[in-house]
DNA sequence: CCCAGTTACACAAACGTTTGCGCAGTCATG
DNA sequence: CATGACTGCGCAAACGTTTGTGTAACTGGG
């Protein structure tokens, strides 16, 4: 038998209108009444109902995040620096996991608004199917910031990495030691970032006359396991680049299974840059050359755009927030100008 | 103004009932008007309210997932597992974070019993303080299964890691590798798993005759940053251990980077095990010998075993689960036995 | 043509809260 | 002692659903 307030208030003959002024601490109750009735609620085990309070009141103060995958340290950590930001002001959390699949998105999305979300953080699978469902979020007037990733068609307020310049930084610097040719593993495609970083390597890549074979591009799907058999794939093939750009920190983990399978060693039989900086690049051997950006930091601010969506709901300003990545230099691509010097 | 079935119910000049009946896919409504319903339905963006729905039906399909830390792999891959059985279920989850923090571990246990899940998966911040309030949890019958670590005192199912074993393992490796001295990183001293791990290894030790000071012993409060510190107060130490035992993860992070920065070779000038297996264990200079647990199968079995309590609720057997963990040789840890053999 | 059975809908109560309003009783003021 | 203000509580409606029951209208069989 649940206890609610009725319950309390069939137990002390008095009305449930009085027993929940007393618990919320409103006035109208006397001191002797109030105390009794904050006694037995202690005593019963009495909390309060949020559905019932809730369906009241309007307000669930409940956020939903949406993100693709809880194995990445990236969105595991944005998700950490979300809760340290939304929970000291009382938000509970909805968590939903994508997978980057559309249909689970799709599920998740409705469950949010099932559940009457005060805002949603998401990190959407890609850029296209359920764009319909997202802007029925928007009409509906819910608070939604996008994060990572954002849909480009929706005047929605985001925060984002500046990935064409994280990237640019990496194929200059590819530039500068010497290399003329890059092999690519690439997000599953359909994401924005996906699209972004891949563009951004080819259209510079190409600028700066570096060679991007067709068949030096392969899928790594998002994924460790997807960037190993890509990177298998890759070395199958007869000519190679001299330098590689993997586009995420969880595929660099793949990549460098797979290239310590094959017994290819970086950055001698091949260079390796990154996007993203997690912890294993600093210790791998060698360290890996990278473009940083900082999940927590990223998280805070989409949580704190979240905050002010819902404190000012008309204002329609923020339109987005874009990060600069963090160049960072280590161990993992050869300079191919002083080596050829050398053997000349 | 919320689309409500009160609200397509007056615009098709029907009865709420009838409309409920429709979306509901219940019989008692005819071909014609149920399509009529349907199509207004969609049209209107109408989207069921769950806590009205769950007021009157009781259950609210969510879990509470209560864990320490989201920037632990281990923990957020657990998640991870657990989102994977229990989302094909219909469930949706609520995440909770308590950093250590009994505080927090308080508020967000009080919101899971207002929000009123069907379930709660946690991994206590300790074994005292908030005894009392899953005990609560425990009499007002929600099923409540404890990961990674229990509270000995409650009679409440649980899937952890045989700790004791996987320590056994270590010392006993040490010991066969010639060591005679220890000293150990440990996690924050009130968890379950803190103690379990600390009180093992310094049992076993001693059982070895390995020698292990107090003031080898060191707080790395479960927490990179934590571990760092701890690493740099112990060798501070005029006389040190041969080896060291770290007792999860990331704390083996920070007392790397510690290392690191103080130049201490590993293994020559002094050997390291770790509790937990992640990724950077394997790609550290050197690999590092450890104890490897799998979160993912600790989630699964711990979401497994709540579906199994949810189903019946009165089932006391399911006493709990423990995992064994698998020692995984490395590189971390020098022979002494062929070196002095060497040197001599 | 009557009755039973079926169909298609309306009515109302309930889930657990919150809150505006009403109404006694108390107290002070004039 | 009549008036007004205040205090302390009960009453009832509302949030958005679901569901048991009631009730017309229609069907077909005898």
């Amino acid at each position: 038998m649940k206890v609610t307030i009725k319950r309390i208030a069939e137990i002390l003959k008095v009305n449930p209108s009085t027993v929940s002024r007393a618990l919320r601490g409103k006035p109208g109750v006397s001191e002797e009444l109030r105390n009794k009735i904050l006694r037995t609620a202690e005593e019963l085990g009495y909390y309060p109902d949020t559905r019932a309070r809730s369906l009241k009141e309007g307000s669930t103060r409940t956020i939903g995040i949406l993100i693709p995958d809880m194995g990445n340290p990236f969105f595991a950590n944005a998700v950490a620096a979300m809760e340290r930001v939304l929970f000291p002001m009382g938000y509970s959390f909805f968590l939903c996991v994508t997978e980057e699949d559309n249909e689970k998105e799709r599920i998740n999305l409705q469950k949010l608004l099932s559940y009457n979300v005060d805002g949603i953080l998401a990190a959407p699978v890609d850029r296209i199917k359920n764009i319909k469902l997202y802007k029925q979020i928007q009409s509906k007037g819910i608070p939604l910031v996008f994060f990572d990733r954002r849909i480009v068609d929706l005047k929605v307020p985001y925060a984002v990495t500046d990935n064409r310049d994280g990237v640019y930084k990496l194929m200059d610097y590819l530039k500068k030691m010497g290399h003329e040719s890059l092999g690519i593993i690439t997000l599953h495609r359909e994401s924005y970032t996906g699209m972004e970083r891949l563009n951004a390597a080819i259209e510079r890549a190409k600028e700066l006359g570096m060679e991007v074979r067709e068949n030096w591009i392969k899928d790594g799907k998002s994924t460790q396991r997807g960037a190993y058999e890509a990177a298998k794939e890759l070395f199958k093939e007869r000519k190679l680049p001299t330098a590689l750009f993997v586009c995420n920190n969880v595929m660099t983990l793949g990549v460098m299974k797979a290239l310590k399978e094959l017994s290819i060693s970086v950055p001698d039989s091949i260079s390796l840059v990154t996007f993203d900086d997690s912890f294993w690049n600093q210790i791998f051997d060698p360290p890996v050359t990278c473009v940083a950006q900082d999940p927590m930091q990223l998280g805070m601010i989409a949580a704190t755009m979240l905050l002010n969506s819902i404190k000012y709901p008309d204002q329609q300003e923020q339109d987005g927030v874009i990060l600069k990545t963090h160049f960072i230099e280590r161990y993992s691509v050869k300079n191919l100008l002083i080596t050829t010097n050398g053997e000349g």
